[in-house]
DNA sequence: AATCCGTCTGACCGATCGGTCAGGTGCTGA
DNA sequence: TCAGCACCTGACCGATCGGTCAGACGGATT
């Protein structure tokens, strides 16, 4: 029962992980079988589903990351109004963005249905409250509109373009933001 | 064989496409059976593949509508140039995409996957077309990011906000516009 | 009365999905 | 040598998908 001794190659646990993220960004969640997953690895679906308690597990663990630095944010959201809520989520979320791009992609419009899931559920609060910030909590109807157009665009844009450096896809979007957000009055 | 009778209560097809539009919009296109569409409209599902030949016959005559009023703007949009381009670019899809809120709103997150299909192979390349009006037909970086920003955040945002007033919409989305993209050097 | 036709349906098909299970294989520590 | 365990697999399951088909029903034409 000795600690410390090197584990002989257990790494198809992470080849799995690495291959189901190279094809949910191309095909979507729904969209991947994990026959298409298994195939990508080159082990029988079995061996998925012996590495991951079911294909939601899978998708959990791919945007931990992702979430966690989400709920940072939010965090940090706490207590804030008007114009310094509009700075602080707008370069969160852009960086946030630009840097799991491939997690945004993999969710490619399976939003809806993905948000209704029970271990999902707080993230729309979070999106709501991230709403609002943009908006810089007014209540003007074409706040929230714009608010709503710069958060899903920036989205889109980061899923779309996949291969493009952080540092030229970063100040774009943050422009973007500074000018297309309503001023607070 | 005497024209101009009055058909008895053929009304069925129409019910079929009003029902299946509701629940696309609801749960999209892949995420909606035929047996849903049957259940809704209270018929069996071979009467609604006895009226369209297929499921994606369906979508295409769902759809018709609102692809002809785009192909009528890429139209418009050919020779322009510059500011005169981006202009039309945005008065013209704000028009479209608020209008047409529900037919977006059925295609949220099946973009990727229903436009490869070889009936919709050319909305693709209008969609290109209309991204370079946005852009002013620049060059930079920049201003393409900012135009897909707009783009994707405007269809987003009609496909999300289905039960606001027209006239509430589609200033706020325009005002959007007018700030968010680069203008032209 | 016989026929035709538009409309509609239940039963059925092959394919694919996520997921289960019993068992095989090879290393490890006793 | 042998038991135990992590890892992996083929075969299989029930459910659901889009789509097909032979036939039932009823009103209009002849």
């Amino acid at each position: 029962m000795l600690e410390g001794m090197a584990r002989a190659v257990p790494e198809t646990h992470s080849e799995i992980l690495a291959a189901a993220a190279r094809r949910f960004a191309v095909t979507g969640y729904k969209g991947t079988s994990l026959q298409d997953i298994a195939r990508a690895v080159g082990c029988s679906k079995a061996t998925v589903l012996y590495h991951f308690a079911n294909k939601e597990a899978l998708l959990c663990e791919l945007m931990a990351p992702a979430i966690t630095v989400l709920e940072a944010l939010d965090a940090r959201l706490a207590g804030t109004t008007g114009a310094a809520a509009q700075q602080i989520a707008g370069e969160g979320f852009v960086d946030l963005a630009v840097r799991f791009r491939r997690e945004i992609a993999l969710l490619r419009g399976e939003f809806p249905d993905l948000l209704q899931q029970p271990a999902f559920t707080h993230i729309q609060q979070i999106s709501e409250r991230l709403i609002a910030a943009f908006a810089g909590h007014s209540d003007r109807p074409s706040a929230r509109i714009a608010a709503f157009v710069v958060l899903a665009g920036i989205a889109e844009t980061c899923a779309e373009f996949i291969d493009i450096p952080d540092d030229e896809l970063r100040p774009a979007l943050l422009a973007v933001v500074r000018r297309a957000l309503e001023p607070v009055t």
